[in-house]
DNA sequence: ATATAGCACTTGACTTTGTAAAGCACTATG
DNA sequence: CATAGTGCTTTACAAAGTCAAGTGCTATAT
């Protein structure tokens, strides 16, 4: 098989790449929502530290799914939004959240991968 | 901390943490294509190894989005099909498949995070 | 006036997650 | 009877993510 047919020359395979990265897809979500600065965003996702949420807007800002404005430099002040690019990621979390109600409905011991041992 | 408005009681939130998995997606997608068996799964995957393959499955299984039916024991043979609530995530991927036309479409140094080096 | 909290991050040590390579038990094919 | 294929598992290592702390500065509270 010489051809392969799952190379980064599929749009879809790519764009399963960026998605996948932990916290994008939260981080995606939070900024549909409303722009945000670093750490109101932090809080919005919640549970993502400040090293890895600032390689990810970094990454998703190279990309162009996000754009930074720097406010102000020394009382810090930044600004996070998506651009229309980003924007446009609004029917995937849709049908995510659409799935999600259909699929995921009470908070039952569906998922055992993560839960506090304490709760089980 | 008072009620989190974040926690695993949102479905979508639940959802996200389920996809955003590294291989989850590209598990489903080739799934939603044909039912495999594991090497053939692998191949389809391209780049998942073994082992965390194994284990994204079984988290899979356990989360009721897909089903493993063992055919044969010892010339080993197994097959993975999607469940119903699997199946249901083609919306999802029909999504990021329209986003990856429309926001993605040559393959150019857009993304330089996990470009075969061989390639560049 | 001074202490406290907030902003936007960075740094370094550590843990978790993922990966590569090899191997196992076995069959079917050349 | 050697080779390739099935479905994994194991071990050792690399990469990614996390925790805690800190930086430099301002604005508000005490």
């Amino acid at each position: 098989m010489t051809t392969e047919t799952h190379g980064s020359l599929c749009p879809v395979h790519r764009a399963i790449g960026i998605l996948q990265e932990k916290w994008v897809l939260h981080i995606i979500r939070s900024l549909l929502a409303a722009d945000k600065g670093f750490n109101e965003l932090s809080r919005s996702v919640g549970g993502c530290n400040p090293a890895t949420l600032a390689q990810r807007l970094d990454h998703l800002e190279r990309l162009g799914l996000i754009s930074k404005t720097v406010t102000s430099v020394m009382p810090p002040r930044s600004h996070y939004a998506l651009t229309a690019s980003g924007r446009e990621l609004q029917g995937v979390i849709d049908e995510i959240d659409r799935w999600a109600r259909a699929n995921l409905p009470a908070e039952d011991a569906a998922d055992l991968t993560h839960l506090d041992p304490a709760r089980v």
